[in-house]
DNA sequence: CCGCAATTGGGGAAAACCCTGAGTTTCGCC
DNA sequence: GGCGAAACTCAGGGTTTTCCCCAATTGCGG
């Protein structure tokens, strides 16, 4: 018996979800979660075979839940449930302990294969981006650096959210020169000459919310 | 009986859709498109009662679907179907002719109040700023502009873009100086003191991709 | 004709941007 | 344990761009 947990915000696409699943012979949905913390409480007290969770979830996001379900039910295979492909946030998910990745987009074709291949503890990644990744992670263990650093990546998100260096200097408590510093590399490695470039990157790859 | 159209890109949304109407006495799912122009095709087809449109909708977005939708099929009430609440959007759709207006996650409380009411040829809005604007076009015919001009849209959108005032001048055939006023007169209509909130907030109201 | 908002600009202070250099952890690796 | 690479940390000193006050000009509706 494949048992499957279900998490999405939206309750049209758990429905979606629940009758494309349910219709499969021995297989059963046995939770269904519309926020992240929901998500990790009952695949702590289900248990299930292959966990389906969407990336954007209220509470707690789609990698922080795959970090704590991973923790909590080692069996449990996650599969990341999402919109669009981005490259730093497949390499997160990765690193988090998702073994599946799956576009919206794709669900018709491959969402019985994927989660399939997911209760055999087989990786699924559909995607261009995937493949060379997955292979990569797959041969070395870990996939090299994103584009850019933790500090980076902090500068840049509170960059996004409006924060100026001096008040991004304060909340991380270092000189706004540094906080300077981080962002011009961080504008070279993405390759933008403008604030509003960067807050359009740190929303395309999920750094933020719109 | 009741004809529904159902459009959205994500087939798990459509079977999720699907399930919960047929689930109701006298409704029936009569169609169901994947992208903008199919959905007005097949509404010509079928000339359904409503038609429940995703506005992300490729080939052709949900509100010029919406236009052509009302223009080829009149007695079709169109309920639109969406992630987020926009303003400036809402007011778009009502002018194309859409009667309704659901939140994805409004979705399980409304869905099934929200087809009834359009059936019956009521409008049907969820959301907080819906019903204001909504009170504000039934009394007037129409809705006064929103919060910023042509001009200062236009000037937002070329800078959430990634052009400096200078560019933007430029392409406007302006002064520098001129750009920068309308920046900032812009700025403070809709609350940010920086660009990176400008830009999030040009994003979030659809004024340019991400 | 008068008001009011849209559009157009100027001047000056502040912040962001660019380049260069350099000290100090931190980490993997032999 | 030592060694190198990369990350993190700042500084100086310059240019460019935003940001924030203000004022003049259109233009449209009451």
């Amino acid at each position: 018996m494949t048992r499957i947990l279900i998490a999405d915000d939206h309750d049209v696409v758990r429905s979606g979800l629940h009758t494309i699943l349910s219709a499969q012979p021995g297989w059963e949905v046995v939770a269904e979660a519309e926020d992240g913390r929901q998500a990790v409480q009952l695949a702590t007290d289900t248990q299930p075979t292959v966990a389906i969770l969407d990336y954007r979830l209220p509470s707690l996001n789609g990698v922080d839940a795959t970090r704590e379900i991973r923790a909590i039910a080692p069996q449990t295979e996650v599969l990341i449930f999402t919109m669009h492909e981005s490259e730093p946030l497949l390499r997160e998910l990765l690193e988090a302990g998702a073994r599946g990745y799956l576009l919206k987009s794709d669900a018709r074709k491959f969402l019985i294969a994927a989660v399939e291949s997911l209760a055999l503890h087989k990786p699924f990644f559909t995607g261009k981006i995937s493949e060379t990744l997955l292979s990569a992670y797959l041969s070395h263990g870990h996939v090299s650096d994103g584009a850019l650093t933790t500090r980076e990546r902090s500068v840049v998100q509170l960059i996004a959210e409006g924060h100026s260096n001096k008040e991004v200097a304060q909340m991380l408590g270092i000189n706004p020169k540094t906080v300077e510093s981080h962002r011009a590399t961080a504008m070279r490695k993405v390759d933008v000459t403008s604030t509003a470039s960067l807050v359009r990157y740190a929303i395309r790859n999920g750094l933020i919310e719109p």
